[in-house]
DNA sequence: TCAGGCGGATTGTCGGACGATAGCGACCTC
DNA sequence: GAGGTCGCTATCGTCCGACAATCCGCCTGA
């Protein structure tokens, strides 16, 4: 038995010979990439190869080109992008409000009870000005949605888990709308919001483990109350518009 | 004030207006792609511009070629693949096993509890396949490993929760090589498995939600023993080799 | 010293070419 | 008629070369 030996096309090992190269750090984050013509030369393949090797990164967010310049960097592929293809993934296997709402109920307590012992004092001021932005800024629907996953990102970061962050991102990016849409339907979301976040921040503050987790749990179980007033359905699938970044 | 105004390069645009096509299916999965120079016609743009942007749709995933094929398929990015993303962007966090080790300790035993309400015959007999094959097969450590990630996955399945299962994969993908050298380097690592194995798959057949989260729990702290015993550290960062897909 | 202008370097896009081969149908054999 | 072979054509992979737009660094002059 032979294994079945794939040729692959020549940007293709471009693009994973450039890719091993950032991975392996020799070339790092921040550093401008060679021009097209060098690689050209370099690599000994046309120009247009090289393009074609570029895109492929450049898709993939090891490559970006800062607003306004010409030189490719390289790049960490960052929470939003990754957000971005994760989310697109799971809209496209027609994923349902519900699995999403579940699996942020699975992250999110658990973030919250992991940080409320390790939570440092530069947390929680960041928890609370994503709190006060809420409490203050919160008459416009997407005001108030931009503030409410700022502090779903300030409790999780606590947790000191960039495993868990990156996880929470496209969680929050699919239930954006329908998010969106309760807040704006159910006039004593945002008092419920307020009363929730105070709790969790209390929590983290006091080191209060169980606590934390108990009021995180509450304020997403809260959401699904809150669908059920602004007839949301839970079985809907979750809509994604691509960014276009 | 006005926004600032980026004009996108073509082939970006040609790359967005083909993915909101599949986006919103209009191009539906296993559907071939236009040829290149049809997409070059449609659009009136040179060929080389229509690959560049195929070229980034196929590193995200959305169109690929199937072996030995010629014609693009669209497709909608798979487990692995984003696994691949995924745990690409991690490693290159410098995310420690520890933080990939408490993600899947929170993510397997909630997958295992939801699982043990929902779970059907089928997602039964898949976990049992899983868990003979390790029993029967587990001498060489690869294969090992491959069972005891099947066994991760049938598990996780059962919980009906795609957004799990996906979180799940890239979990596994960075936990296999330290979970390879400790199978390898704890002797008694295979018998344990098999017991704690045998537990869950017993706790989902009796549909036993605390028995399910209990033992995967337990399963997987026994990792964390086993890291020890093995003198692996879980302040080290995780590996990661592309794969060459 | 700093604003502004200038030229070269680099990217974006294009036209075209050519070899390799996958896909497909015609044709042949049993 | 089923199955296999042959050859054509469409399509992809790669290359050559060109040119406009524009970013960047340098130089100059106030």
């Amino acid at each position: 038995m032979f294994p079945p030996l794939r040729v692959e096309p020549t940007y293709r090992k471009l693009a994973l010979a450039i890719e091993s190269r950032i991975l392996e750090r020799t070339l790092r984050d921040g550093e401008p990439l060679p021009t097209e013509a060098e690689l050209s030369t370099q690599f000994g393949v046309h120009r247009s190869t090289v393009r074609e090797a570029l895109r492929e990164l450049e898709s993939s967010g090891l490559v970006t080109r800062r607003r306004g310049t010409k030189r490719l960097v390289v790049t960490r592929p960052g929470a939003s992008r990754i957000a971005d293809t994760v989310g697109r993934a799971l809209s496209l296997e027609d994923v349902t409000v519900l699995e999403v709402w579940e699996s942020l109920h699975l992250v999110a307590p658990a973030a919250a009870a992991n940080g409320a012992r390790r939570r440092t004092a530069a947390d929680l001021a960041a928890i609370e000005a994503a709190y006060q932005r809420f409490t203050d800024d919160s008459a416009d629907t997407n005001r108030a949605l931009v503030h409410m996953l700022a502090f779903f990102r300030a409790v999780t970061r606590t947790s000191g888990n960039r495993v868990l962050m990156l996880t929470l991102e496209p969680l929050l990016k699919l239930m954006e709308p329908t998010l969106a849409q309760m807040v704006a339907g159910v006039p004593q979301a945002r008092t419920r919001i307020t009363t929730a976040q105070r709790r969790i921040l209390e929590a983290l503050t006091a080191r209060d483990t169980e606590a934390a987790r108990t009021w995180m749990s509450r304020y997403l179980r809260d959401f699904r109350r809150g669908y059920e007033l602004a007839n949301i359905s839970l079985d809907q699938r979750v809509a994604w518009r691509s960014s276009s970044r």
